[in-house]
DNA sequence: CTTCCAATGTTATTGGCGGTAACATATGTT
DNA sequence: AACATATGTTACCGCCAATAACATTGGAAG
């Protein structure tokens, strides 16, 4: 019935997320300011208050649309993969660093305004759906049909381990301590002694 | 020479740092600002700047301190073990993962400020020693006498889980999603796994 | 002990930001 | 055509980071 955003600006809401995405991306989550955004989207500084309810509701669209995102991306990796594999498991822990590492300032964002993310019920649930992408993986490998303690204690130590990755990746721990490391080699062989029986 | 620090308030650059770390605790590292800092300390807004550069140079004090203060606990969690067994390992993780969940801002501070940290050469070699400790362990188990490709591929993976780790209990990820964790097993289980032949 | 300089702290001020209120304008419904 | 509502702007408030000008203290030099 109602879009609520195709007036004065055309579509201010969805422009200034994006304004937001870019800056988070740009100068990091902390640095990020709503008038700085509202430059970018061509408005006054006031505009956005008719949208969100403040500061942090933009940041947490950004956090959404994110979350949205890191498991499209690891639902597409599984595309064409033989279910409850190695290689589809290896694939799911690619995308997510994958993602965290195209997009550190979202990624960092995700993760790091987590005090709120308890009061968000949507959050929780979106991001266990994305942890489900792994269960589900799990459990047709482990032949469960549910989600058991099994299945949940063979998949946490892969999500930890894909989730520190990706933070010492953008965060730079390793290339400014010039370590190098193949990512790929890395997240292959790892995955494949966690999985191993 | 100087003691730089005893004088009209008796010790301000020390009672700032650590009123520094108690706001970055209570509400964390983003929250933080300078002025509640200054009056948790008694002294006017403007004091600091006698001490600190900015407002960011007031958190990098702290994390240079937690570095410091999270790699002793995991030195102190290696005496009285086997050096290279499996339950030095695990000592080493269990305590990386408890200073982040005992002080979750400050951990969050150390690996969140992190496009400044490639600019501080001494926080880089604080990280490096912290991760030092951990290889260390790993070159007496598989007999290197340096910190040779081998003993890096290994240590690697158990760095990058204890890192997801902490950063998924101090996040609240698996709370908030009723994913129940027996924090315990789950170090132990896979660092035998991640240290297995 | 006195003098004086440097280190330390305060008050006053500036510029920027988050957020609200009062006002202005566009939209589409009747 | 007229009006109610959604959307946007201008003006404003309080808070904060940072700087400058001024005040005070501690200790070294005589």
């Amino acid at each position: 019935m109602k879009k609520k955003d195709a007036y004065h600006h055309g579509d201010l809401r969805a422009d200034l997320i994006e304004a937001v995405r870019r800056l988070v991306e740009e100068k990091g989550p902390d640095r990020f300011t709503v008038a700085d955004a509202c430059r970018l989207a061509g408005v006054s500084t006031a505009a956005p208050y008719r949208h969100f309810a403040d500061r942090e509701e933009m940041l947490l669209a950004v956090v959404r649309e994110g979350i949205r995102a890191q498991r499209e991306s690891m639902e597409a990796a599984l595309i064409g993969r033989e279910p409850g594999s190695v290689e589809a498991v290896v694939a799911i822990g690619r995308a997510y660093v994958a993602y965290a590492t195209a997009n550190p300032g979202v990624f960092r964002l995700i993760f790091g305004l987590s005090r709120t993310h308890g009061e968000h019920p949507d959050l929780v649930s979106e991001g266990m759906r994305t942890y489900g992408v792994l269960l589900g993986q799990m459990a047709h490998r482990l032949g469960r049909a549910d989600f058991d303690s099994e299945v949940m204690a063979r998949s946490l130590p892969l999500w930890t381990f894909v989730h520190g990755l990706s933070f010492l990746l953008i965060d730079q721990k390793l290339t400014a301590a010039k370590l190098p490391v193949d990512v790929e080699t890395v997240i292959r062989d790892t995955t494949r002694r966690l999985l191993a029986d």
